[in-house]
DNA sequence: ATAGCAAGTCGTACTAAGTACGAACGCTTA
DNA sequence: TAAGCGTTCGTACTTAGTACGACTTGCTAT
């Protein structure tokens, strides 16, 4: 490993500070903010030197997809099957969340690297130790991970609707509920969901729970 | 409207013609590989006339997301909710399945078209014809959209991942395998994964139903 | 039929962004 | 102190979106 150096003599630039950076400007700007000019200048370098720590921004992204599951939190092995997945689901969302570029860059990205890795491993041995057999197995691991994934898209999609100037969206709402089509979200909005004490995250941990409650009754019958 | 025409003499563009082209190339070559020249091309004009029908590149985009909604069959109102829920549902992962580029879309679109507004707003309506709250419906409309869109994500990157060249994926993974760590993906593989018989999208059923289970469990204790 | 006008088309050109190429720089080791 | 090599960066090419303004087409009213 030649590029990194332990004396910090002149904080040369490294793949891991490249790509912290990256996070960091996806954070705060947003991930089409992110190019290789904006990189280097955050960095303080030109654009050429970034290309000296990673071979180009398909790299770069797939990178930045590892760091996101290194945020991850890993619940202790002694931990019940149930709680143990409570634990990394509810933590997956909460990092999906907090970088929102994260999941749509999750699906076009094809190169898994090894925290993504780690991750599925240890939610397989998880199920494995529960008891499940592996069609079990596999029906809880596709299961869990749509709904994750899933949930923290659409939650990052209200994030930015919330965000974004009202301006263009309220008149398109407007436009669209002159007519009282759509009398149901109409009344769904007025009634429940701009309420102050709505959140839709709680909505989070209630399909979780049913998820883990119905494989748990899976569990029982099968092995019975 | 005066950009349509009845007489077919000379077809002419229309927002129609240009969506539906949009959709044919990003099916067919991936949404990457959708640019206004392509476009242009595909049609048989040049990269400005196409901007006479749709304002530019996103709102082209905000258009092709709204066909794809458009496909999502609408199930007739009799039907029981949970039927017409898993009618709904898996029309849904069967249209974002087919239009691959589709999910990743939806995340980051912000202008909903009228199609998807009809569809929300259907959902909301057989919910809520099923008697429930409108707590309980905030929960099993979260957690349904979640699963159908997370599990259409994963099942995207898969058909990515198979169809792709296996000469880069098979050599990350071997790399990733030698040392014997992730014996559970391995395993999991071996025995379960790569087996003729398996089919990811058997679990697309099997979570839908343990969804529906749970709800349909949850009005029943609500409804008493 | 035909003048006139609005809708549609297209050539040109500008801008942003990724990145190939090769020269220059500076740190390390002899 | 000089060779050697990893790193940095100036320049320039390429692809993509799209603004501008001129040209073309075909409908409408006479």
């Amino acid at each position: 490993m030649p590029t990194t150096r332990e004396d910090g003599r002149k904080p040369r630039l490294s793949r891991e500070r490249v790509l912290a950076a990256a996070v960091e400007i996806a954070d705060r700007d947003g991930i089409e903010a992110l190019t290789i000019r904006a990189l280097a200048d955050h960095v303080g370098t030109k654009p050429m030197s970034i290309y000296h720590h990673v071979a180009g921004k398909e790299v770069l992204l797939d990178g930045m997809v590892d760091i996101v599951f290194s945020e991850i939190e890993k619940p202790p092995v002694e931990l019940e099957w149930r709680d143990a997945l409570r634990v990394r689901c509810r933590s997956a969302r909460e990092v999906l969340a907090r970088h929102q570029w994260s999941v749509p860059l999750l699906e076009s990205r094809h190169h898994p690297g090894p925290e993504l890795l780690a991750h599925h491993e240890a939610v397989l041995a998880t199920l494995d130790r529960a008891g499940m057999p592996l069609p079990l197995v596999a029906h809880a691991y596709a299961v869990l991970d749509s709904f994750v994934y899933g949930f923290a898209m659409q939650e990052a999609n209200l994030a930015v609707q919330s965000g974004e100037a009202d301006a263009e969206l309220a008149e398109e709402i407007a436009a669209a509920f002159d007519p009282g089509a759509y009398p149901m979200m109409t009344r769904f909005a007025m009634e429940h969901a701009m309420r102050p004490d709505f959140n839709f995250g709680d909505s989070f941990d209630y399909g979780l729970d049913l998820l883990l409650d119905g494989l748990a009754r899976a569990l029982r019958e099968e092995g019975a």
